[in-house]
Formats: structure tokens, sequence, C-alpha cells
DNA sequence: TTCTTTGTTCCGGA
DNA sequence: GTCCGGAACAAAGA
């Protein structure tokens, strides 16, 4: 469930620790991933550096020499990890939920030198990583539609009023959809919509000035918090010693059917229904 | 065996 | 043509 704030977390630790190394070698455990595996391209990016890392929405971009990016998208349970040359995992912090023992699912090895191999292990394999030409990255059919960033000063009021004119969705499914606002998922659009005490089935004909500014607020700052924290969409972050995290802890409706609500101020239940086919949690009272 | 989980895409009806 | 909601899809664990 790695939504915008843990995908720049494996963006930053990526960066720590992969930037101008040389791609020696790619093994390609599995025929297809979310898409069929062009294996010939893989091919074609040995003895060639890495560059930057890079993050747009939920997709990470490696930037590599040659006017090549490797588009990776993690889908639910993609993940990167990096092994030293003694086959020790690197103590970063991007790697949750992985058994040290489970290479059954490390589709992809890329051989880097200095013995070093950065593995994409995916248990459903629902992510998926494809070789691009990098100058033909904003025209890329998954990259062209997004819409704004929300930590950026695109996503603001007049854009919100703007874009919701003349539509009649519910304000949880367009916080979901890319094309309106790139890098949000289930659940932090449960929690936006919780702090900002809106309703998630409600209409966005119907939201105010102060409802839109506290969606943008609780927006921008959830997702800071969180990045800050080191990714907590995980349900289950392990640290490099397998303990548990704490941040699975910290939200506020995600997961608390039937518990008091969090406000503080409240003694009703948190209530679960699906909504735009999702999971949702929400305090009738709290959430008008 | 069925249900659940996710982001994305597609399709039918209005 | 456009908008909206629902279904489908991928894989695996409970």
């Amino acid at each position: 469930m790695p939504e915008l704030p843990e995908v720049e977390v494996v963006k930053r630790s990526l960066k720590n620790n992969i930037i101008n190394l040389n791609i020696k070698k790619v093994t390609i455990n599995t025929n297809k991933l979310r898409y069929k595996i062009n294996k010939s391209k893989f091919n074609k990016i040995k003895d060639i550096k890495i560059l930057d890392i890079k993050r747009r929405s939920k997709y990470l971009l490696i930037k590599l020499e040659k006017n090549i990016t490797i588009l990776a998208h993690l889908g639910m349970t993609g993940k990167f990890f990096i092994l030293d040359k003694t086959g020790t995992r690197k103590k970063t912090s991007f790697y949750y939920r992985l058994n040290n023992n489970d290479k059954k699912h490390n589709h992809l090895i890329f051989n880097l030198n200095k013995g070093k191999k950065l593995i994409y292990n995916d248990v459903r394999k629902f992510g998926f990583i494809k070789i691009i030409a990098s100058k033909n990255i904003s025209t890329h059919p998954h990259l062209k539609f997004l819409g704004p960033e929300p930590l950026l000063k695109q996503f603001n009021i007049k854009y919100i009023q703007n874009y919701i004119q003349n539509k009649n969705r519910n304000i949880k499914d367009i916080l979901m959809d890319q094309k309106f606002v790139s890098g949000l998922g289930n659940i932090y659009v449960n929690e936006i919509l919780f702090l900002s005490k809106i309703k998630p089935n409600k209409r966005t004909k119907n939201l105010n000035i102060g409802e839109m500014k506290k969606i943008i607020y609780f927006t921008k700052s959830i997702l800071k918090k969180s990045i800050k924290e080191g990714g907590s969409s995980i349900k289950d972050f392990n640290d490099s010693e397998g303990k548990q995290g704490v941040f699975q802890q910290q939200f506020n409706v995600y997961g608390r059917e039937g518990e008091k609500c969090t406000t503080g101020k409240c003694d009703k239940v948190i209530k679960k229904m699906v909504i735009s086919q999702r999971a949702t949690f929400f305090c009738k009272s709290c959430q008008k």
C-alpha cells in the first residue's frame, strides 16, 4: 500500500545508496509483473551509470545515462532493498514487511558495482518496472494524465474550485482520482477527510471554501508528517531487525472500525463502509 | 472455496 | 462526445 510518502521515502533511501553506481547485470526471475517484462530492454542497461532517482506521484524514476529511465510502480506489495557484497541487507528504511528468506518473490536483481545488489521484491506482483526513454517521460502514458503533486503550490483552492465545477462526484472518489491530484491512495484519503471533518460521500458541489481549505491543509500536513516519519501507510512496517514499527499505530480512522472516535470529543464509534469501491472508515458524528 | 486487499483501466448507461 | 459508477484485473493469504 505504498502511497506518495512511502514512495518518497524509498526514493530518498535509494538516492543515498545507489547513485553513481553502475549496473553490471540484471537478472530477471519472472516473465511478468503487472505487465509483461521486456527482457531485451533490460539487457541493454549493462555498464550504465545510475544518475539520479526521482518521484512523480507514486512512480519511481531511476534516471540512467544514455537517455534511459527505469520507471517503477510498487503496486501493493512492491519493495526495493539493497544487499552489500556479503549478502547482508543494507540497513535502510524502505524494506518493510520483508522476510530475509523470501527469495521466491525477488523478481528483478540489479547487480551493481562494488558487489552491491538492488533487488525488486513483490509478493503479489501488482507493481511493475519498465525501461523508457528519459526524454519522453512527461508524455509517457503512465505519467501524461497525472494531476498536480499535492505538496506543490499548484494544488490550491482555485485549482480545486475550477476542477470540481460542473462535476457531481463524491469527495473521496475525486481525491483518489490521480487525474485530479496524484499520489493519494485509499488510506491517506480516509485520514484527510477525517481530519477535515468531511464525510467521504459528500458531493463536491456541496463543499464550501472552508472545507476545501481544510482538505488542502490536511493533505499537505499529513503527507509531510508521514514522509518525516519514514512512511506510515504500511500496515506492518518492520525495521531491519524485524521489530514492528510504530507508525502503523498513527492512523486516526483507517482500520479502526468499532473503536471509539479518536477526536477525543466524541463518544461515537468509527464506522466502516464501502465508498468508491474501497474500505472507508469515518465518524458519523464528526464528519459532516 | 470465497473474500479481501490495491491502483489502474475499461466499459456501459445516462 | 462527457461524466459517473461499477466491474475487471493482477496474486496470494486468511
